[in-house]
DNA sequence: CCGATCTCAAACAGCCGTGTTCGAGTTATG
DNA sequence: CATAACTCGAACACGGCTGTTTGAGATCGG
């Protein structure tokens, strides 16, 4: 049989490694979605083989890292509140989820590429009924525009959050600014129209 | 020596064949991105040899496919008007450059991933340019908000563009939907917010 | 301190993609 | 129609990545 994958290792040490090979995973994948098993074991100090032991294939390791990461994911927005005046909860949730985002989109990126459709969806659908159920109650109370589909702003969110971290990555953006720019355009966007005979110029 | 590979062909059919080639290669890169060099030769109908014969190497080949697109690109841009009402010609110029990215956006996902950044800059920034144009005027004559980054502005513009290209890919969005969203959702982004004494119901 | 557990380098097999060569066959074109 | 231009399938070299085997050695843990 093959060392024990699903059982944990009986090893101080093999645990060790595991924790390792995780963490150096992790990073490795944030930083390009396509790292080589090679590349991992390196930067986990342990020997490819040895990476074998305890991950069977590259695609049970990208697995496992993101189970961990979808973990740290909940972690960080299980803490928000999404009750009160809808537009200051969807600030506080954008806010929450876009750092989420900032650190794990690589990964999320690599377990979109080579995973099971339904093992992403199955986690990914839980932060995003998060921001759908808000949407939902905030256009209920009338404080969200209720002109396009809910699809659609939350996918402007999500997209704008993805934005944000590449823009934050690329040096263009710093994380403070990124979360100001993000709300201040989330709430415009999502703030209902005035209606037709609204105050101010009016062109023509 | 190599086949003529800048040199134009000298028989009829060759053209033909690298026309193929190229109309194969679009169309492939489109469905996806690292779409094979033997996909793309089977696709335009002929052999692999005979495309290396006309594109040294992969990289050539994606590089006169971004060529052609940034040409169909620029023609279908050029025609935009983009003065007066700077919100209005925003709306034309969305509109107009969003049909763009529907079409063309993953083999700008292509070219990115392999050729040369610079390369692709250059074509890319020209684009970028009159919308940033358009920007810095609509900011100066106070219809677009200043209390963002202008790039930031541009960022928002292009992303919910490809999102909106990928919403329709996906079936969730019809491309007449997605421009009206596109419109509406941006209209609302770039407005200039209202001073805090604003009218309406402002809660607690 | 001894044995079970774990590590590891090297080397291998298999797959896949790129790019090249070869030799024979086809086709345009003057 | 004859020749130069072009096409094509098969096969090869090359490199990279995955996953496996082997056998010797290090290390934990009772």
């Amino acid at each position: 049989m093959s060392p024990p994958a699903t059982t944990p290792p009986r090893r101080a040490d093999a645990r060790r490694n595991v924790a390792a090979i995780l963490d150096a995973a992790q990073e490795c994948l944030i930083r390009d979605p396509e790292a080589t098993v090679a590349q991992i074991a390196q930067a986990a100090g342990v020997g490819r083989v040895t990476l074998y032991g305890h991950f069977a294939t590259r695609t049970e390791l990208v697995d496992a890292v993101f189970e961990r990461v979808t973990a740290q994911a909940d972690t960080m927005l299980a803490a928000t509140d999404v009750s009160g005046d809808p537009m200051a909860a969807l600030a506080r949730l954008v806010t929450a989820n876009w750092q989420v985002v900032h650190r794990f989109r690589a990964v999320l990126a690599a377990a979109e590429r080579e995973l099971p459709p339904a093992r992403v969806r199955g986690h990914n659908d839980r932060h995003l009924r998060r921001l759908t159920a808000l949407l939902a109650r905030g256009r209920a109370e009338g404080a969200f525009r209720t002109d396009l589909p809910e699809q659609w702003l939350a996918t402007t969110a999500y997209t704008l959050m993805h934005a944000a971290a590449h823009e934050c990555a690329a040096g263009r953006l710093d994380p403070v600014g990124a979360g100001v720019a993000l709300t201040a355009t989330l709430t415009a966007a999502f703030a209902p129209p005035p209606p037709p005979g609204a105050p101010g110029g009016h062109g023509t």
